[in-house]
DNA sequence: GCAAAATAGTTTATATATATACTATAAGTG
DNA sequence: CACTTATAGTATATATATAAACTATTTTGC
């Protein structure tokens, strides 16, 4: 994957007078989007995409769950898991299995081939995001995450 | 617009042994997304996407770029820009102007509707963004943009 | 027990987004 | 001037993602 896009550029606005807040939001997505894009050219090392990163991660956590429970883990709607699930086992990575309960869920299993690629994958990209964050000192990736944690939970009142 | 999707679950994985850093990096995503979902039910209230509103808000600011540079702005691919503005030109909100100088590029330009909606929409986002982040005290939103200016500089490294 | 409601998946239409290949035009070089 | 290269935009195939409509089951409430 060579892509077209380049994240060099001087941020526009950034520097601009548009509030402390906006400046931090600003900040933030643009810091997301360089590590998703950063992320996205590591996985193509696996032939994986972000979303089925995501998937392949959380059923080496927790098999024979279902589409919906997943849906709602991975905070998307379950037509999306449906394709997400569609693409990844014609790549042979995940399978269906059926509940003899309850005929109405699938239950998400990882093949052999999805256990394999989970337990290769999953580590190093912990190990690139750990990477990738090295440049703030133990101080700041404190501060970090408590920051967000406090305004994850005063965005959920709005 | 009726979400399937809640975002008031507890957040997985967050508060478990996965490493200061991508407990970070998890909370920035969950941030991120949970943002980006409260700006997409705002900007439905005035028929635009969260990419038509960057197209929108960048165009307000600066008529009669080319498609070229402004997915350079939004740092998208030229196709992406090609069919957003096939959209919102459809939509009446912009128009495609030729350059006489030279005849490849389109030179882009708000509509007097792009421009009203323009008016409209721009200040009310600002204001949104700002509501949204006002738990978090002027401190805390000036550490926040120095740590995530630092990481995205440090990013850049990679 | 049976009709209504809830739950699990799938499908469809639409909007993003990428990479790649293609067309048209312009610029540079011999 | 002709040939190559670069630039701007478009078209196509693929992967996400949503909302909404649909099917198939199960559960619930009378």
């Amino acid at each position: 994957m060579e892509t077209e896009i380049t994240t060099e550029a001087p941020p526009q606005q950034l520097g601009e007078a548009c509030g402390s807040s906006m400046s931090a939001w600003l900040y933030l997505v643009r810091v997301y989007d360089k590590m998703q894009r950063h992320l996205m050219d590591h996985l193509d090392n696996y032939d994986l995409t972000l979303a089925q990163y995501d998937v392949l991660a959380l059923l080496s956590q927790e098999q024979g769950i279902t589409q919906q429970a997943l849906a709602q883990k991975l905070l998307v709607t379950k037509g999306n898991v449906c394709g997400l699930i569609d693409r990844m086992s014609a790549h042979g990575l995940v399978e269906r299995r059926s509940d003899p309960e309850d005929r109405r869920p699938n239950l998400l299993h990882l093949t052999a081939e999805g256990e394999r690629l989970a337990k290769e994958a999953v580590p190093a990209y912990s190990e690139f995001v750990r990477e990738h964050m090295s440049g703030l000192t133990p101080q700041q990736l404190a501060a970090l995450r408590e920051i967000l944690q406090t305004l994850d939970n005063s965005i959920r009142q709005h």
